[in-house]
DNA sequence: CCGATTCTTTGAATCGTTTCATTGTTACGA
DNA sequence: TCGTAACAATGAAACGATTCAAAGAATCGG
């Protein structure tokens, strides 16, 4: 009902000057034991809470982040925006999360008002081409950290992982224990993350001299997919099969592994071994439990935070790319020989 | 680098008082043609954009609402956010998100946050008792409106879903499909959502004269919960065994469709029925597609949106409890006689 | 007890919008 | 040509917090 109190009506009230009111709550040190018990009293009293509008407008800028996801129900993008708003709070400011939802329109209209609301910066995982935009707000003192992409650092900062070397890991791991003949199953490899986990895994490949890996271009990267690429496995002889099968998501994984085991002629991982690649939750509650390269998803949203810090303080442009590795998570579905008899 | 442009620079570039540029942007009718044209170039010119903070302050509220979820993460949730964003931007409101993770002290946090930001109003999926801060929010002017939790509506608005009638229908459908010796799997019966799911299935039952059902208790409501359910299940003498199971949520179905189908001794649908509840996304993509029951998501956000609108234009406070009845989504997990027989 | 020093408190000015009473302009019928 | 009405444009006041120079109070050494 009654309009919310004002920093006056609080002065009124405790009988002292606004800016003992405003002391009191941003520098405590500056005023007495008995003024300041006076004034908390008086907030207490009238329920008195900060408009931020009026302390933004006078300090110019606001204490919130912008943070532009391409899809909020990714895991991969919910663990990373829970890990930037705990950094976020540490050093004392909010981040308002906006869901681009891959969508270039919603995208823009999240540029807008987080420019309206003055954010003090901008994280963003792009849709669609945005450097120019990008480019006018830090020409206006709005630094940008590109997240999940990699940047030009002449250019912008930004938090990425590094599929290749993740391919690497995956492909690497088939042959520590012992397998030779390895197969990747992944969507259209126009997707950079799945033709970087792809190169990877050559890479491992080549530098074991006996072994050879095969390319299975799935549709898409659903658990249908890979249920297709199981089935198409499933129908080969002996000895064209695989022993070793890296799928460049878990979904994938999921599917050729559901296809494994309700035709029964295959088993995982003795006759293959199977790795996936982002550790979803419902890879350790697979039926054989799914081993996968796991991103570190806190340490993007952490460290997309710390970056942007890093370029509000520092007023001269230095900007900087970091690029995490991702870590391999040793489950069922790959175990060695003796991990397998011992299960 | 130089500071953003105000409303006062764009006055003087374009040679005309603040009022006339505020009212180009406000009530572009109350403006002849020749001087918006000359307004809206010094706006792009400068490349003016508008203070939202100040617009704020002097309109004594913001246009963004408040929405604080149990977890993002959770598809339900998602899919709630996104619609209630949708609904809130045709009406001219951001949303800004917060996610309490089940953490009363984050949701407090949340909660002072808004305040301070002066949202219109709040939807709030509860985690702790908040009712007296609500009350307080409701006092000073800031309309709540509770998500996914039937509230008294002599004090607040509420949108929910019927998680009896939802029960129901799972269980109605697997009567509907001839099966009469049902089992029900779910966690600790202290979840309010589970007791209601059990009670709906027991009215249901309670309606065929030679129908029984019995409830297994899982310790949780995880895939491998369900998976021990099934095991439970298999080992028991064909007497024994129930020929329809439905399971308080998905990931329980999904646990238990594994046990079963790697034991290779029941099969689903032909000797076991099975249906779960909430369709996640992996309910569709499982070994045996599975039935489940559908939450109204969509319905959910959009109404918590007009409900707030409603508290918001009308200063009376009338509140409503919207319930919503979820949906059954039939699948070959409770496939009849003849639809099996023609997979 | 005095002057110097430190500690508290004061209150006007400021941030960028919107509002609205007022003034200025134009058009039109008599 | 004048009075009136309709239309446009003006600019000071207000929103609520923070800042900061200046005034006032307390403390201390001599």
């Amino acid at each position: 009902m009654s309009r919310s109190a004002s920093i006056k009506d609080v002065a009124n009230h405790a009988r002292v000057a606004v800016g003992t009111v405003s002391n009191v709550l941003n520098y405590p040190d500056r005023v007495s034991q008995r003024t300041k018990d006076r004034v908390l009293q008086a907030i207490d009293e009238l329920g008195f809470v900060r408009n931020d509008a009026a302390r933004q407008l006078r300090a110019g800028h606001s204490r919130t982040i912008g943070l532009i996801v391409l899809d909020v129900g990714n895991p991969f993008f919910t663990s990373v925006v829970r890990a930037a708003e705990d950094a976020a709070a540490l050093q004392g400011s909010a981040v308002l999360l906006g869901d681009s939802g891959h969508d270039a329109g919603r995208e823009s209209n999240y540029i807008d008002l987080f420019q309206e609301q003055r954010v003090q910066g901008l994280l963003i995982s792009p849709v669609g081409d945005v450097t120019e935009r990008l480019d006018q707000l830090r020409e206006r003192g709005v630094p940008t950290v590109l997240v999940d992409r990699l940047a030009d650092e002449a250019k912008y900062s930004s938090v990425s992982v590094d599929d290749d070397a993740g391919g690497y890991l995956a492909a690497r791991h088939l042959l520590d224990i012992g397998r030779r003949r390895l197969a990747f199953v992944g969507g259209p490899t126009s997707i950079r993350q799945v033709a970087d986990r792809l190169q990877g895994a050559q890479r491992a490949v080549a530098e074991v001299p006996d072994a050879s890996l095969e390319v299975l271009d799935s549709a898409g990267q659903t658990v249908l997919a890979g249920r297709g690429a199981g089935d198409q496995l499933a129908r080969r002889s002996a000895g064209e099969l695989p022993d070793g099968v890296f799928c460049a998501n878990d979904l994938l994984a999921l599917g050729v592994m559901q296809s494994l085991t309700m035709l029964r002629t295959l088993r995982i991982p003795e006759d293959i071994a199977l790795i996936g690649y982002d550790d979803i939750d419902f890879a350790v509650s697979a039926v054989v439990p799914l081993s996968s390269i796991r991103q570190p998803t806190e340490a993007l949203g952490r460290t997309a935070i710390e970056l942007l810090a890093e370029e509000l303080e520092s007023d001269k442009p230095t900007h900087r790319a970091v690029i995490f590795t991702p870590e391999l998570v040793v489950r069922q579905s790959t175990a060695g020989p003796q991990a397998a008899n011992a299960a």
